[in-house]
DNA sequence: CCCTATTTGTTCGTATGTATC
DNA sequence: TGATACATACGAACAAATAGG
């Protein structure tokens, strides 16, 4: 018997429940954080396991908690949700949902078109391409890693403006692109390497979704194709296609 | 020295890349199979092990052949490109990629909405609502399950029409919707239950993409909603946002 | 590779209170 | 009052997944 839950002959796990909820709320479990086991939470609130899971199913329902089969029980992260439109901006994206946000730059180079970016971009394989790898960041960590690929001899300069102003929109606005849509958008999931685990600080047994995007400019021309790996567990990409 | 691949001054790696390619494309190594070790390969060829290897990082490149650390290297399947517009129809789909296709009734059932569905499909929830489940097949292996919901009190016959016609959009039409379109699709991905592995015929140990999807009809009312389940490595889920 | 400890998932059985007919 | 169904709660055992040595 609990005397201290046990009021209002409102049923044992729907007390547990909302106790568990009122904690996650006031953050007594940060999100992404291990809770205490089933066994461990029955112990303190001094009922049986069943009555633990019974409780917790309900907060698996609302996206609170998340259950992995021998791991534990875990204070679902807040998931991005990540519209992605003809007018994509990571930025705008972002502030609507009221989240901090910050890119990193982690290297700039030029190397060959392989294939699929040469395909992408319409220019002959193995022509040199400046490549710009960042992590994006949201509430401080990060959430995706992209390598943007575009073409030198039309870009030149896309690796300083990318350093100095931390932005591709900007970037590209300083090489004349005021304005660029969306093209087309390829999703697929794959297990992280080890590495890039580690850029997401994720753990390298969750997948990560994969992107190939192209971004065009007004006539339709590609400017731009980039390969992006994201946070499985912290993003949801959404596509709207009303329009 | 190898005398059957010694011929035209052609450098080793490039012809032991031909000879497998062409295996390959013969079908000596079946899409998804485990091609024999490097080791193995390079005793085969009569070569050094790092030739092998480099004969390999072409392949991948080209996307005809996918290594995994620790595991071995296994012959790509087809990738299933399958585009996600605002009309959205998984029979043409597939039959412009000059695939065979089907799709298998898993079970049908009445559900109460719980609140994603009723929030989907703008009813109360606990409402009831028709689930269907379904697995999609491309060339006889499964590559997606779905859970499609509709509302009850408007679809009261769908789960007949599904069984007898095993397809949505025919189900549809016979319930008076002769048109929809796709208003919105989020994507994640995490790993497959083994059941779900199982349904799908892909390891366990392999991410699958997973999509909420919502269509409406000419008013932009929505009549389903579905959940999706794709075998990760046999799918990519393009978006065009040209328009 | 096996082995062990930990943790969640599943399935039994049992008991009690409550609502309904 | 009795019969029945359902929700709540506890206990035990085993299965399955994970993590670490």
């Amino acid at each position: 018997m609990n005397h201290s839950l046990n009021n209002h002959a409102m049923p044992l796990w729907r007390q547990i429940q909302q106790k568990l909820k009122q904690e996650i709320f006031d953050g007594v479990h940060e999100p992404g954080e291990r809770l205490p086991t089933e066994l461990s939470l029955a112990k303190r609130f001094g009922v049986n396991r069943h009555t633990v899971r019974h409780a917790v199913t309900g907060l698996v329902e609302l996206g609170i908690i998340r259950v992995e089969q021998g791991r534990g029980m875990f204070v679902q992260e807040h998931v991005l949700f990540y519209p992605i439109s003809k007018r994509t901006r990571f930025t705008e994206t972002v502030e609507k949902q009221n989240r901090s946000r910050g890119r990193r730059i982690v290297s700039t180079d030029t190397v060959k078109a392989n294939s699929r970016i040469s395909e992408s971009l319409r220019i002959l394989r193995g022509r040199p391409v400046i490549q710009l790898v960042s992590i994006a960041e949201v509430d401080d960590r990060p959430v995706s890693v992209s390598s943007n690929y575009f073409d030198k001899s039309r870009f030149p300069d896309m690796a300083k403006y990318a350093l100095e102003t931390l932005s591709i929109t900007e970037s590209l606005n300083r090489c004349g692109i005021y304005d660029y849509f969306r093209k087309s958008t390829r999703v697929t999931t794959r297990m992280p390497t080890r590495a890039e685990a580690e850029s997401l600080k994720q753990p390298h047994t969750r997948p990560v979704l994969k992107s190939e995007s192209i971004d065009m400019d007004e006539n339709g021309d590609p400017i731009g194709y980039a390969e992006t790996l994201w946070a499985g567990e912290r993003v949801k990409l959404v596509f709207d296609t009303t329009d």
